[in-house]
RNA sequence: GGGCGCAUAGCUCAGUGGCAAGAGCGCUACCUUCACACGGUAGAAGUCGCAGGUUCAAGUCCUGCUGCGCCCA
């Protein structure tokens, strides 16, 4: 079999067959009936509408890793998978498909329309979780829950009434944000302010009594609202209008009069000083207004078009084209001021970017205070980690000053609002199903309140709804609180801050313990990835092209702890690389696990077997450290360096002579096939995929080979094999040093043949210099290993062994390497060579010596620091000695 | 206006106050060698944004500045 195995890897074929053996296996379901730790993530669940792109991508591999990590480890692990309703996102997708047909949905009616949207779900709101699973997410797909479930449904309703009976979710009219295009009330933080290049409009407001040519000057951003304005205010303090105030002026274009009053908000040093009040559309004027009992009058409608209170000749426009022709209008009447540029931020709609228009309506609100307080305090205290640490700040910054929540949206597609008004007596009834008459008066006609609720009310539930809530069922008893919540910083206050609300109002209890936040995905002008710049990259395209184990590690090796990323298709080829390298070793391994075992005295691990388990072992505990401290980036890179640079570049080079022949091949078999196993292992949580594949191999091989390796494969999968553990007995630092030191003169040695240009494969005969007994007797014992190494014929080693004649020479720490040279060495070539080694001394020398003269450095620094500058010095200037002696030599 | 982040090799980025600042990609030279050319070996490449400060010692800590990005108002 292993000799089957081709040249490169191919990801399509192996990742399909692997994910459909997961699936079919069961290796994904958790089972609360199971004993041990629970590990628990709740998927940050993807709006039904949404296509995989890189953000959840990356989002869902650092999930992965976690979950595969603990589900290693041995931990009870649960991943709930799920999709969000997405309400305003959903509806808007069905209202395009409805209007490509002709048809608006108040052509349905409600029901009808909401069936329709059923419908859509059916079709194509699974596509997400076939994209998830492409790469490789090892989610309990058997529970995954969508927030319109019946279950999700009820625990929405019931958190709903809760709240209500407890004062904490009040009706009441107010500003709130309103998008005319989706024509339903937003909260605060669905819309996103941007900075806009306008005007400042001035506009005269005539007095009423007096000289006619009198009047007061506004200065507004949005000259149209002035049709709804009540009053003009000024500040208290203000010399400029004290004896204005309590006069009245005549609002231009309607003639309505109003009157100017004087109220502390107003900022003098803004424009003129004075400021139009329009109640209806402004929050600030709004709490103007009602300090001073002023009235509202409604002048743009929910489609954003002027209404009637705005005058004739306006009612119907649109409120871009009334500012347009009220401008005109005011010109004309010689009532306009100067028109100043001006910078200032106007909101968007965050779902179609359509400019907000603060509107007074009817909504309902949850009073965010008292929630707010137990959050703050939970991630005060600790319960509640954020990784990176910084992120609590921005938490705790908006919980600080969080204003109350409006949660009803005018819209058909979400969570009803479990609210029932009589008719008769107005009464307002709360309740789970629709009560059969009025408990208040008795009528029968009652009718449900029309709003929906905020997706993001029901997603804040998700850690405990979607495990069963409010019922205590086993899943709830077994798996709540979660562990960790892996997310990207733009919904911390959207969604992790809400969630941490409610898991402690109805659980008691924080939903997670640990909020990673993750970078944001960009392009490679560090722009964000969107449709309509056409820029992003497509996660299933990279995946078909790449396989999907190199697209989840070019992820994690490409963002560090929470910084952005930018990304272009070809970072992509790093990931491949490695699968292909992994690949290569663990082929190059099956078809050299035949062979003898070796006798009794053949058993002894050699310095090599030594080495590479020594730093197998320092691997395993730095990747279980960062992993369990949410490092999975270093985690990353230590097994990378690892696998690559230590197990391929020399361990596998060293052994190939021992597997061909020699009986002491069966030592090197069985480490070989420890680290791979042990490899592929820590790989697993990253690359799941090709390692799943390849331990399968390794496992069929080690079996029929007898190995003693295959004792430690039991695990029905890799997927369920246990975490490396290791033996912390296998570190071996000193031995470690003496691997440096011989790799050390390895490059010495190549670096000289390259310099020499003597082909590489041109054996060498090479004489080690060493200084002392013990250093030589370390050259002895692995003469075999430097001469595979570094290619050579003979190895000449003494301590201060004599100089041949005519040979190239290196210094290596305290060690000399001399290379005798067949052909008649380039004398100027060496001299320089060594002319620049002597002042690359001299130079360090300099710097050790003006540190070491620094009585300062002395008397402050550490001792052991102070000592190893002292012998660092010491070393530079042996070796100084040895180069000058070499330079010497050439004449 | 307030807050946060970033600035290190040509590019993308690592880097715990203490050896001589690292990786991947790219670049140069050599090598089709019996795991891998998606490879190997060796190499070139840095004023650690700028200016101060703390410290025996600063890429790392502090302050200010510049540029870029994000969030909030």
């Amino acid at each position: 079999m292993p000799a089957e195995l081709p040249a490169q890897y191919d990801p399509a074929g192996t990742e399909e067959d692997v994910y459909r053996f997961w699936e079919d296996g069961g290796f994904f379901r958790a089972d609360p009936e199971r004993p041990g730790e629970t590990y628990t993530i709740v998927i940050p669940p993807p709006n039904v509408t949404a296509e995989l792109h890189m953000g959840h991508a990356l989002n869902n591999t650092v999930q992965d890793i976690y979950i595969r990590f603990r589900r290693m480890q041995g931990y009870n692990t649960l991943w709930m998978p799920g999709t969000d309703h997405a309400g305003i996102a959903t509806q808007n997708v069905v209202e395009r498909q409805l209007a490509r047909e002709g048809l608006h949905r108040r052509d349905l009616g409600r029901q009808a329309f909401v069936e329709r949207v059923w419908q859509w779900r059916k079709e194509y709101g699974g596509r997400i979780i076939q994209q998830l699973k492409k790469l490789g997410c090892s989610c309990d797909w058997e529970r995954e829950r969508f927030t319109m479930d019946e279950g999700l449904s009820r625990a929405v309703t019931e958190t709903f009434i809760r709240l209500y009976e407890k004062g904490l979710i009040y009706r009441g009219k107010y500003i709130v944000n309103w998008c005319p295009r989706c024509r339903t009330a937003l909260s605060d933080i669905e819309t996103e302010h941007e900075d806009h290049q306008g005007h400042l409009w001035h506009i005269h407001y005539p007095l009423k009594e007096g000289d006619a040519q009198q009047h007061l000057t506004v200065a507004t951003t949005r000259p149209e609202t002035m049709l709804g304005d009540t009053a003009v205010a000024v500040h208290p303090e203000d010399e400029r209008f004290r004896h204005l105030v309590g006069r009245t002026v005549v609002l231009p274009v309607l003639e309505r009069e109003i009157p100017i009053i004087a109220d502390p908000w107003v900022d003098p040093r803004f424009g003129t000083g004075a400021v139009k009040v329009t109640p209806a559309h402004d929050p600030n004027d709004f709490q103007i207004a009602r300090r001073h009992d002023l009235p509202a009058v409604v002048v743009i409608d929910e489609d954003g078009n002027m209404t009637l209170d705005a005058g004739e000749q306006y009612e119907g426009m649109d409120r871009f084209e009334c500012r347009e022709a009220l401008v005109e209008d005011l010109r004309e009447r010689d009532l306009l001021g100067k028109i100043e540029p001006y910078e200032h931020s106007v909101g968007h709609c965050y779902r179609c970017h359509t400019v907000i228009e603060p509107s007074l309506s009817d909504q309902w609100y949850v009073k965010m205070q008292p929630l707010a307080e137990k959050a703050i305090r939970a991630a005060r205290d600790g319960r509640v980690t954020f990784h990176p640490q910084r992120w609590v700040d921005f938490y705790l910054s908006w919980l600080q000053e969080v204003r109350d929540w409006c949660i009803s949206r005018q819209i058909w597609w979400g969570h009803r609002i479990p609210v029932y008004y009589c008719k008769g007596c107005e009464e307002t009834i709360v309740a789970a199903e629709a009560p059969d008459s009025c408990p208040r008066c008795g009528a029968a006609e009652l009718r449900q309140d029309e709003d929906v609720l905020d997706t993001w009310f029901s997603s804040a539930l998700w850690p405990f709804s979607t495990l069963g809530w409010p019922d205590r069922t086993p899943e709830l008893e077994r798996y709540y609180p979660t562990d960790v919540l892996v997310t990207a910083r733009d919904i911390i206050y959207f969604w992790v801050a809400r969630m941490v609300m409610m898991g402690l109002e109805f659980m008691g209890e924080v939903p997670f313990s640990d909020v990673y936040i993750h970078g944001n995905i960009l392009d490679e002008q560090g722009r964000k990835m969107s449709k309509s710049l056409g820029n992003g990259i497509d996660p299933l395209d990279v995946i078909e092209d790449y396989g999907a184990d190199a697209v989840r590690f070019c992820l994690i090796m490409l963002s560090p702890e929470g910084q952005d990323l930018k990304l272009s298709e070809s970072k992509f080829e790093m990931g491949r690389h490695f699968a292909n390298k992994i690949w290569n070793a663990a082929r190059f391994t099956l078809m050299n696990l035949e062979g003898e075992a070796g006798g009794e005295d053949e058993r002894e691990l050699r310095f090599e077997d030594r080495w590479v388990l020594s730093r197998l072992q320092d691997t395993i505990e730095t990747a279980t450290e960062d992993l369990e401290g949410f490092h999975d980036h270093e985690a990353a890179h230590a097994i990378y360096d690892f696998f690559w640079h230590e197990f391929c570049d020399w361990y596998l080079e060293v052994i190939k002579p021992r597997l061909q022949h020699g009986p002491a091949g069966g030592v090197a078999r069985e480490t070989v096939a420890t680290v791979l196993d042990t490899s592929l292992r820590l790989l697993h949580p990253y690359m799941p995929f090709i390692t799943e594949e390849l331990w399968r191999q390794l496992k069929a091989v080690a079996e029929e080979t007898s190995l003693e390796a295959a004792g430690e494969m039991d695990a029905e999968a890799l997927i369920h094999a246990p975490w490396p553990q290791g033996d912390p007995d296998r570190r071996a630092t000193a031995l470690e040093e003496q691997m440096a030191l011989l790799q050390e003169i390895i490059r010495a040695i190549r670096n000289l043949r390259k310099e020499k240009a003597i082909p590489d494969r041109r054996p060498l005969s090479v004489t080690v210099s060493s200084p002392d007994e013990g250093t030589d007797a370390i050259i002895g014992r692995q003469a075999e290993f430097l001469r595979q190494m570094a290619v050579l014929e003979e190895l000449d080693h003494d301590v201060e062994a004599k100089k041949p004649a005519r040979c190239a020479t290196t210094v290596i720490g305290t060690l000399e390497v001399f290379v005798p040279l067949e052909e008649v060495i380039d004398i100027e070539a060496e001299r320089k060579r060594l002319a620049k080694q002597r002042d690359e001394l001299e130079s360090r020398i300099r710097a050790a010596d003006k540190v070491l003269h620094n009585p300062d450095f002395l008397a402050k620094a550490p001792q052991e620091v102070v000592q190893q500058k002292m012998d660092s010095a010491d070393e530079l200037r042996a070796q100084l000695r040895k180069v000058i002696q070499n330079l010497a030599d050439l004449d």
